[in-house]
DNA sequence: TTGCAAATGTGAGGATTACTCATATTCTGA
DNA sequence: TCAGAATATGAGTAATCCTCACATTTGCAA
């Protein structure tokens, strides 16, 4: 008895700008409403941020804010889009070129450091992925963005076994990256010392996977 | 001002029934509100359920809900917990009497399927564990659930591995239950034949790290 | 039974907030 | 120079959570 299913509705659409900024003038307003956005997102959590206050504290009228995101989302959409493309280059250098069992074991080690200081020292970044789960285009991009991390480490699997099912690395790849993300947000959750011992048991958990055959 | 004292903070406050219902006729009538808004986060999922709606299909007024209830997370609460109560038993009893490696290889995989299947049937389930990130109280629930379940794999773990440091094996614990959390919410958000992938990948990870040494 | 306090029931309306739109202003290119 | 595109504005709209003053029902002691 459901409708036949519409191809995307419009919840899980993802949001893009409305209109994007083709002159000097509209390019910083709109830097300034996303810096906006991201201080109050620091100070109370994007759940709290409220779009008067943005456009107040950028500058902006209201309907400027509307002019260039469509809604609320799309803001926090935005700012996280920005994370996630800064952080990719990062990872694809530090697996570029390891090439043994024992490089793969400290490139992982120190990303998953850096990795866990970013959550620790961003708020922003922390409150956007804590979302992540509610809200559905974010969700999508965190998929979206895990599997492109996974594929580094997918290739790094396949170089140090070749023998190994391709089709199984991809597997293992990308559930131990999701693990590691579950690993961090459940981390920063608790008290900093029980997070500190349970970022280090997910690292034995997963190179005692990744070095598996 | 106020004479019942309410020592609480706003935010962070688990929200318990505003005033428990005593008579039959009431504690009926809480009944409907629950079935109704159980039926509403099926149908459409918690953010998307009114509280209008909920009164309406309960045969209630607003004001009425607003009796028991104090907010709107508040129903979803009370739903979770009756989830987490209802697992709790259950998961007691399938690790109660575990005594050796095989024994537990048995009734983890087992445990894996039961909770997959579930998260799988129940739309009001999936929901309620999705917002989960996002709301403090949820997010409390699931963790004081998660470590209750924690314990009991930890009790077996004391058995299995009498040598190892006690304090290491519950934080292993730990964070292989809530793995196992964060995998079935990643399984259920991609298709099915990759789900079923992970589910299975997840078990060996958990499995090889419960039963290392 | 009767009376009364406590428990419960009601729904119009207050308050907040995301978002729209008619209109005004600024910019760009020919 | 000037038409039209891009941008800016903010009062107003709509949706929704939740309150509150008042009505009704229930339990129970006299």
């Amino acid at each position: 008895m459901e409708d036949t299913a519409t191809p995307v509705s419009p919840q899980d659409q993802v949001a893009s700008p409305r209109r994007a900024p083709s002159q000097q003038r509209s390019r910083e307003r709109v830097e300034r409403m996303l810096a906006a956005a991201s201080a109050l997102i620091a100070e109370q959590g994007s759940d709290a941020m409220r779009m008067g206050e943005v456009a107040e504290r950028a500058g902006v009228s209201i309907g400027s804010l509307y002019q260039f995101f469509p809604d609320k989302r799309a803001i926090v959409w935005a700012l996280a889009e920005r994370y996630t493309a800064e952080s990719q280059a990062c990872i694809a250098a530090a697996l570029a070129d390891v090439s043994d069992a024992e490089g793969l074991g400290k490139a992982f080690s120190e990303l998953v450091d850096i990795y866990y200081g970013l959550f620790l020292a961003e708020p922003v970044m922390r409150d956007i992925w804590s979302g992540t789960q509610a809200d559905k285009a974010l969700r999508q991009l965190e998929l979206a963005d895990s599997r492109a991390n996974a594929e580094f480490l997918t290739a790094v699997l396949k170089r140090l076994r070749p023998a190994a099912d391709p089709a199984t690395l991809e597997t293992t790849a990308f559930l131990v990256w999701q693990m590691g993300e579950a690993a961090m947000r459940l981390a920063i959750s608790v008290e900093r010392q029980e997070g500190d011992r349970l970022v280090a048991a997910y690292k034995r958990m997963a190179l005692r996977e990744l070095l598996a055959e």
